[in-house]
DNA sequence: ATTAACCTATTTGTCAGACCTTTTAATCTT
DNA sequence: AAGATTAAAAGGTCTGACAAATAGGTTAAT
C-alpha cells in the first residue's frame, strides 16, 4: 500500500483531522506513490486505513477533489482516482484568484497593463519562431471577426481575448502557457472592460494585423514591439479615462 | 442576505450538491455579494438556508477552504469568514501543480528553460527601474552566502531560489510576482536539481553578481541580456548532462 | 443466438442526530 | 477589581442509515 497512517491526534495540531488526511494523500500524489489513474481505497477503507470516520474522509477528499488531484464516480467500477493533473483546470483557479485580487484593488491597473505589456511581448518573440501555419490562420480568423464594424463590443471583447490565447498558443510552450493563464484570462478581460468603451477599435484591430504579419514575417522583435506599443496606447486610455471620471463625475 | 438558495435537484443534474452550494457561495465572493472578512451565518443556517444537511454543507465549506476563499474558527466569537485573498497561497498552489506536471513529463526542460529566460530577463529589466536599496541589499546577501564554497549543495539551491525570489520582488509588480510565482517555487528548483550536480557554482554566481549590478545601475537591458546568457549556460549544461546519461548508464 | 429487460452488488452521495473540543463572555467569588 | 468558574456558541468528529448511480451478470422473450 502507498499510503502510511499515522495522524498526529495530541501534542499542538491546530484541529482539522480531515486537513492532515488530505495531506497526506496528496503527498502521495506529489511524491508519486499514487500515480494517475491510481485506484484509491473506498471511503470505508480509507476511514479504516487513518482510523477517522468517513465523514472526515470524505471531507478530505473534497479539498484534493477542489484541487484538481482527484475525481471520484460512483457505481462498481467507480470510486476515487487520481487525476490527470490539467493545465486548464490550473489556469482557471489562477484567473478566478487574480480576479479577486483585481477586485480587492491589491492589484492595480498601471501594473497590469506593464506586467502585459512585457509578458505579451515575450510571446509575441518566442511565436515568430515556432508558430505553425495553423497558429497564423487562428490569429487571421479573429482578425478577419474584429474588422467587421457592426460587431457588438461584447462580441469584439472576445474575440480580442481569442486573438490573445492563439498568440499564446502559437509559442507552442507549456510552462509559458501556463503562467500565461492569469493573463489571458484575467488581466485581458478586466483591462478590456475598462478600456473599450472609447471605441479605438480600428487602432487595435491595425496593431493587432501588424503583430500578426511580424510573427508570420518571423520577426520577433518587431511584433514584440509593436505589442509593446499597443499596450502604451491602452495605458494612455487609462489615464485618460480616470481624468475625465474624476474631473467630470457626470451621469 | 447576500445568498440566493435556489439548488437544482432533478434534471441533468451530475450530483453535487456540495459542489453546487460551493459554486453559489463563491459566486457570491467573487461578484462581491460577500465582502472580505464579512462572516457567513453558522452551518446549521447554511444547511437550513439551501435546505441541505449539516454535513453537505461542511463538503462545500470544505472545498472553499482548500481553495483559500474562506477561513474557519470555532467558539462564539468564531465562524466562517471570507477570506483575503493572498497571493502567497496561491502561488503554492500553482508551484505544486506546476510540479506534478513536470513529474508527468507535460512539461519539458528545454521549454522550461527558455520560459525561465525569457520572463526573468523581464524582472530584470522591471526590476532595474524599481528596485530600492533593500532589494538590492537582498539580492547581495544571497551573492555573499552563495560565495562561500564551503556551503552544501541543497544550502546553494535554496539561497538561489530566493535571490530569485528577491529578484522578482524588486520588480514591485504584483500581477508580474503571482505569474512569477511557477517559476520561482516549481522551475527554478526543478531545474536546479537536474543542473548544479555539475558544480558549475562559480559561473553561476559571477553572473548573478553581474546581473545584481546592472540591476543596481539601472541598466535594465544588460540585466536582462546577463540573465538570458545564464540561462542559456544552463541550457547547454542540460544538454551534456542528458549526452552523458544516454552514453554511459554508469553506477 | 441475440437482444432486451431486470436484478444485484458496489461505491459514492446525502441525511439526521449525537457528542466532543475550542473559544468567548458573562457571572460568581474573593 | 482581579481572578476563577461556568454556560453558551460554534466548528469538528462520529455513527448509522438510506438514496442514487452504475457495471455486470441473469433471465426472459424474440
Amino acid at each position: 500500500m502507498a499510503l502510511r497512517g499515522e495522524l498526529q491526534t495530541g501534542g499542538i495540531v491546530r484541529d482539522g483531522l480531515s486537513r492532515q488526511v488530505a495531506d497526506q494523500l496528496r503527498a502521495a500524489i506529489v511524491e508519486g506513490r499514487l500515480k494517475v489513474d491510481d485506484r484509491l481505497p473506498n471511503e470505508d477503507g480509507l476511514a479504516q486505513h487513518f482510523g477517522v470516520s468517513r465523514a472526515t474522509i470524505r471531507e478530505a477528499l473534497k479539498i484534493l477533489a477542489a484541487q484538481n488531484l482527484i475525481r471520484s464516480r460512483r457505481g462498481p467500477a467507480g470510486g476515487t482516482f487520481v487525476s490527470r493533473p490539467d493545465p486548464q483546470g490550473l489556469g482557471s483557479a489562477i484567473a478566478d484568484a487574480a480576479m479577486l485580487l483585481v477586485g480587492t484593488g491589491d492589484i492595480g491597473m498601471e501594473d497590469m497593463l506593464t506586467a502585459r505589456a512585457e509578458t505579451e511581448a515575450v510571446c509575441c518573440r518566442l511565436a515568430a519562431r515556432a508558430r505553425t501555419a495553423d497558429d497564423l490562420a487562428a490569429l487571421r480568423a479573429e482578425l478577419a471577426l474584429q474588422r467587421d464594424p457592426t460587431l457588438r463590443d461584447e462580441e469584439f471583447c472576445a474575440s480580442d481575448l481569442r486573438f490573445h490565447r492563439a498568440l499564446v498558443q502559437a509559442t507552442h510552450n507549456p510552462p509559458l502557457k501556463l503562467m500565461m493563464y492569469a493573463v489571458i484570462e484575467s488581466f485581458i478581460p478586466v483591462t478590456n472592460m475598462l478600456i473599450y468603451r472609447d471605441h479605438e477599435r480600428r487602432l487595435s484591430v491595425d496593431l493587432h494585423e501588424a503583430i500578426t504579419d511580424a510573427v508570420a514575417a518571423g520577426d520577433g522583435p518587431r511584433a514584440a514591439e509593436l505589442m509593446a506599443r499597443h499596450l502604451e496606447g491602452m495605458r494612455g486610455l487609462l489615464t485618460a479615462t480616470l481624468d475625465r471620471r474624476a474631473a467630470g463625475p457626470a451621469v
